[in-house]
DNA sequence: AACTTCTATATCAGCTTGATATATATCTTG
DNA sequence: CAAGATATATATCAAGCTGATATAGAAGTT
């Protein structure tokens, strides 16, 4: 999906600064999607000379400035229409994730060539690095922060994803447990 | 994981060409990591460079050069040595990919600005590309193509990671289908 | 009082992707 | 059987992304 996009579908819940669109894919939904900041920026600054989006300078006594970005009615437009033309594309993305980079898997597999001990220290670290994110996504309460990430958390959407991704973490962890063994004596 | 690290994996399961290093990442092992020829290719030739490989060219009368790379007994060590360094490192990525751009997840999550009609048909598509992963995943007869890609098939870790596999995408399938008509009417 | 973390923007070398080019062999289908 | 598609095999490159780094004040912690 362009960052572009990506931007634009973050600021469709209301308006905001680039640090926290980056905050929102870094919170309870990043296990689906990451941005750096050196997409993030300049992506709103094209939004913007594209009149997607428009800019509102905070400049704070001392504090840097603050731009705080709002889309636009033609942003909701293009938005809406850039998601109806690619979704198709975007059935055939991996579970779930299509540019999968996935480093545990490979040292997984690449394991065998490792000493069991030192297996043994990876799965247990992996199973408590699990049950984190699990806490993480499964979590509930008041998060500070920024509404935008609050209204993407609590709508059926982000409920539905982060019900998902609990799932499949579960069946994750439960699988190592039951499994490990094949892998160290 | 260095695609350097992951090229001398591979080789170390015996020699064989830029274009099956390829093929063994995109085949039942897909769900884990992908790499393009154009970081391959320069990856093996500076290897090479690098004495952790040799290459052997097969100048066949027609057909293009086939170069076969064979890991060194530098390259094992360094191999060796690269995985218990940084194996620390890849046990905090994600479940599983940690460089995630799951494009069907944002679909998902920006659904609420898409007709119920198109939300539908989206899920619909899912599921039945999910279900030819998890044939693709669970496929146990015989391949040709090579025999690298055998071994790490029916190593104990590639059943592991194949077995991992197969219980998270059923475990999505499970859940789409129980909890989709949160997402449509 | 000192240290660390958070808010906030910005840049850039180096790497990766996806597309494209090239060339032959083999498999498939009307 | 001929035509077309797919598989084998390497290589290149523009465009885009990451991870590191820089900057700087605020707020929280020890």
């Amino acid at each position: 999906m362009q960052t572009d996009t990506i931007c634009l579908g973050i600021l469709r819940g209301g308006p905001t600064t680039g640090y926290v669109i980056k905050s929102v894919l870094e919170g309870p939904l990043n296990q689906i999607y990451n941005l750096s900041f050196g997409s993030i920026y300049p992506a709103l600054s094209k939004l913007t000379k594209d009149k997607l989006v428009t800019v509102r300078q905070h400049a704070q006594d001392k504090k840097p400035d603050k731009k705080v970005y709002t889309i636009t009615k033609k942003g909701i437009l293009f938005f809406e229409e850039a998601l109806l033309a690619e979704a198709g594309n975007y059935v055939r993305s991996g579970n779930y994730g299509d540019q999968i980079k996935s480093e545990y898997g490979m040292l997984l597999l690449f394991s065998k060539y490792l000493p069991g001990e030192h297996v043994k220290l990876i799965l247990d670290e992996r199973l408590l690095f699990a049950q984190q994110q699990l806490k993480l996504i499964t979590y509930d309460g008041p998060i500070a922060k920024d509404s935008n990430l609050n209204a993407l958390r609590s709508s059926a959407q982000g409920k539905f994803m982060r019900g998902l991704m609990a799932e499949v973490i579960k069946t994750a962890i439960n699988y190592i447990e039951k499994n490990r063994k094949k892998l160290h004596d």
